[in-house]
DNA sequence: TATATCTCCTGCGGGC
DNA sequence: TGCCCGCAGGAGATAT
């Protein structure tokens, strides 16, 4: 599933392709992916073409192409893109091939210096979605209006360890959830935050404000590490549903502690690891190194 | 206001 | 073989 790292090399792929082009055609064939802008899909892709894409950026799990009327002028808008679960932005170069991937959404067509090339958007759950937005200052960094509400994500050169573990320490969710809500930390995923609470030691049911200040920072810690191992790898990959944008697939699912190895010896101390019901999905940990608060439900 | 749960969606795999 | 059901999960909407 695409988390913070997948979406990087998404980004990396994109950057080193349409920055500095032009949009010279853009269709957006669900209605669906054009869900979360109103005037629908024919509306969306007239705001796009003929845009030049002055840079590609991201936030936590989100990523945009920001936009100028003119090369070289300062970006007014963005197209907002979110992978959801199963959301490719593959670039093609050359001819069309025949035929249409069967999950295809959206598609951009890009004039650059070194080419034409198209941006295909397939999508086969259908949770991702483009919007254009404007662009406007959060927290001091310029980002599309629906990224707004996103919090800084542990790459961000500007996260701050210090705040983020105040907010977490005031609040009485349990740990797992607070590194899954995006308002609090982003970019973190079912698969990093089971890793990272792991790696620390903790399990996700323990309250945030019954963990010390030294013991959340440390975790904030491994969820940095786990993040950019992950992206130096190029993602996590169990299907072909997570790609970079030559369709090629990461390596970090074989690097996984947890997540995906129910019944498995912990890597630490042997003991098979459990899985869990949580929120309508499943957390895996060890037993034996990840004890669960007393008070907790079981399963 | 804070927290928890529901809902959207598609394809795969297991059970019968 | 074919059908049904559970599972995967990001995040906005809704409920408590």
């Amino acid at each position: 599933m695409p988390e913070l790292p997948e979406v990087e090399v998404v980004r990396r792929g994109l950057a080193a392709h349409v920055a500095g082009g032009r949009i010279t055609a853009a269709e957006v064939l669900s209605a669906r992916t054009a869900r979360r802008f109103e005037p629908g899909t024919a509306a969306l892709a007239h705001e796009l073409v003929g845009r030049e894409v002055a840079s590609v950026d991201r936030r936590g799990k989100y990523l945009w192409l920001a936009l100028s009327d003119a090369p070289g002028t300062p970006a007014t808008s963005a197209l907002a893109v979110h992978l959801g679960m199963s959301g490719q932005m593959l670039v093609r170069t050359g001819a069309p091939v025949a035929g249409r991937h069967p999950h295809l959404r959206a598609s951009l067509a890009v004039d650059t210096p070194a080419g034409a090339v198209r941006v295909e958007f397939v999508d086969q759950r259908t949770f991702g979605w483009w919007m254009p937005a404007p662009l406007l200052d959060a927290d001091g960094t310029v980002v599309p209006a629906p990224v707004a509400h996103i919090a800084r994500d542990p790459l961000d050169p500007l996260f701050d360890h210090t705040a983020v573990v105040a907010d977490m320490r005031r609040r009485r969710s349990g740990i797992k959830r607070l590194l899954l809500d995006q308002t609090v930390v982003s970019g973190v995923g079912n698969i990093y935050a089971d890793e990272a609470l792991w790696r620390a030691g903790i399990h996700g049911e323990r309250p945030a404000e019954a963990l010390s200040r030294p013991a959340l920072r440390r975790l904030l810690g491994h969820v940095r590490e786990v993040l950019a191992e992950s992206l130096a790898q190029g993602g996590t990959s169990f299907d072909a549903l997570y790609v970079n944008v030559n369709g090629e697939s990461g390596y970090f699912s074989r690097s996984l502690n947890v997540y995906g190895r129910e019944g498995e010896p912990c890597a630490r101390c042997g003991a098979p690891i459990r899985r869990e019901r949580f929120m309508n999905r499943s957390s895996y940990s060890c037993p034996r190194c990840q004890v669960r608060p007393r008070g907790a439900a079981h399963p």
